[in-house]
RNA sequence: CGGGGUGUGGCGCAGUUGGCUAGCGCGCAUGCUUCGGGAGCAUGAGGUCCCGGGUUCGAGUCCCGGCUCCCCGACCA
């Protein structure tokens, strides 16, 4: 089988990460380009990942006591201009509707980039006693931003997220709200689709749009990039004092309320690809995959009922065990173009059925993540099979892991520093002077960006040092590249 | 939005100094033989050559204008 016969063999990630990714991405049937610029499909297999994704999601959201709701598409240019920061930071990307039914529109209307403004504007009239709060609201919805470069996943004009929008009597809970999604995000990024992400708080030049502060969960890829997987903002009174969502509490004042709000978007899926995939395609964890086990029959002449039989059984008892089960019964395609399609497509674990295992009894058994092969006793391969899933979860969260780790370094100096971020790239955790002239140089100079100043780790130790400045050191902060 | 590329059946490409009926590989359809790591043979379907204008007896090919997508920057979930 000569390797120049394969159509579009995907590039390894060595030689080159980028178009590794699209390659994966569009072979693996997560998504497309289409005729709408900046714009993707998602494909059913893609959106199969992302509705794992959203479900995980929505059942932590509901078990804190969150509630989906929906919003409007559309917000009048007034609403977005009440938040200064906010108006000033998405105004650039905004999409605007200017006619509607043949006619000039008196106000035109954005396409919502992110929904502040108008859930602002309508809480404003649910809020008048501090009895009705706190709200505990989440949207799952479209939004657009007319991004100048766009890649699938990563960053499109159009992209599905989730938006929570809490209204909270005081700072205090607001705060707590803010921290708790955050710990929602990291717990869901780590138990279930297997990325270690970093916990931490943005500075004030990376932080939200109008937000007092933004907390969010850093995941590195195995290219060296730093990708944020997830943000929750504390927003202070920003908001209720611009839109005026203010509350009669118990001692008979009027007060603003304190507001949150936190999103993950389909940005996930393309991490999701970065962090695991390999050169033979994805590698997606058990517990997100849309199809967990597939089985592939070895065809011949005269045994094509048998084997579907063996499978169906098979199949029938994985189902019950709650196993995501595909069974490819195609007899147009060759087991070993399944073979390559299901690995391409990262299906935990492959179940080959063949002649031989009718005469003896047993099934081939073979993992995504290491592609390891077993032959096992039909009595066996059930329990198997049910007990491989947690493994294979278990180690690419583990494989994910080292490789986070094995990127992680510590400069000893300025020097260091820009031939680590110019080399093998990954996280650098060095003392920062807190000062934002010092992260604009840095980031000029190197496109390195502070990602956050980790909750762990983040505290500047006696003597610690600017990296780059050498003045006397507030934090230790994670730098990176990012996407 | 700046710089560089690109555009020809679904996909990837070839098409020479302008020339005749626009080719090739993959894919697709039908049939037969196959099937333990992307099968073989046979037959067949599928094209406003990105759009508009110009030069010419004649344009996929040359000229002008526009658009598209990709890559690299600046901006961002």
């Amino acid at each position: 089988m000569s390797s120049e016969k394969k159509p579009e063999r995907i590039p390894s990630r060595e030689e080159n990460f980028s178009e590794w990714y699209i390659s994966t991405v569009r072979l693996a049937h997560l998504a497309d380009y289409t005729p709408v610029k900046g714009s993707m499909v998602i494909r059913p297999y893609g959106y199969g990942l992302w509705e794992n994704m959203r479900d995980q999601l929505d059942r932590r959201f509901k078990e804190t006591g969150h509630e989906n709701a929906y919003f409007p598409l559309l917000v009048p240019e007034s609403f977005l201009l009440k938040e200064a920061e906010h108006i000033e930071g998405f105004a650039p990307e905004c999409a605007w509707v200017t006619h509607g039914g043949g006619n000039e529109l008196e106000e035109r209307l954005a396409i919502r980039p992110t929904s502040e403004a108008i859930i602002c504007s309508i809480y404003k009239d649910w809020v008048q006693s501090y009895r009705d709060l706190p709200i505990l609201i989440n949207q799952w919805a479209n939004v657009m931003r007319w991004e100048k470069r766009t890649r699938l996943f990563l960053r499109t004009a159009e992209f599905l997220w989730q938006e929570g929008h809490t209204v909270h009597r005081t700072d205090k809970e607001a705060v707590e709200e803010t921290l708790q999604m955050l710990d929602v995000y990291h717990d869901f990024l780590e138990t279930e689709m297997a990325i270690p992400a970093i916990r931490g708080k943005k500075t004030e030049s990376e932080k939200f749009a109008g937000a007092v502060d933004t907390y969010c969960v850093e995941a590195l890829m195995q290219d060296g990039l730093a990708l944020q997987a997830g943000t929750s903002h504390f927003l202070g009174q920003n908001f209720s004092k611009s839109f005026g969502i203010k509350f009669l509490d118990e001692d008979n004042t009027e007060k603003f309320a304190w507001q949150t709000s936190w999103g993950v978007s389909t940005r996930l899926v393309g991490g999701l690809v970065m962090t695991h995939g390999d050169d033979n395609g994805l590698r997606v964890p058990p517990r997100i995959a849309p199809i967990q086990v597939v089985f592939v029959p070895i065809y011949k002449a005269g045994l094509e009922g048998p084997l579907k039989e063996k499978i169906g059984k098979l199949a029938a008892a994985l189902r019950d065990r709650g196993i995501r089960v595909k069974e490819d019964l195609t007899e147009n395609k060759r087991p070993g173009w399944k073979f390559t399609e299901w690995e391409i497509k990262g299906v935990p674990v492959r179940i080959e059925v063949g002649p031989k295992d009718l005469e003896k009894g047993s099934v081939c058994v073979v993992r995504r993540d290491t592609r390891e092969k077993q032959f096992l006793p039909d009595a066996d391969a059930i329990e198997v099979v049910v007990k491989l899933m947690d493994e294979i979860q278990a180690n690419l969260l583990k494989t994910a892991t080292e490789a986070r780790d094995a990127n992680t370094h510590t400069p000893k100096d300025w020097d260091e520093f820009k031939q680590m971020i110019e080399g093998t790239k990954g996280f650098l955790w060095a003392p920062w002077d807190g000062t934002e002239e010092t992260e604009a140089r840095i980031k000029e100079e190197t496109k390195a960006t502070i990602r956050c100043i980790p909750f762990e780790g983040g505290e500047a130790q006696p003597g610690d040092k600017d990296i780059f400045s050498g003045e006397p050191a507030k934090h230790r902060v994670l730098y990176a590249k990012s996407y």
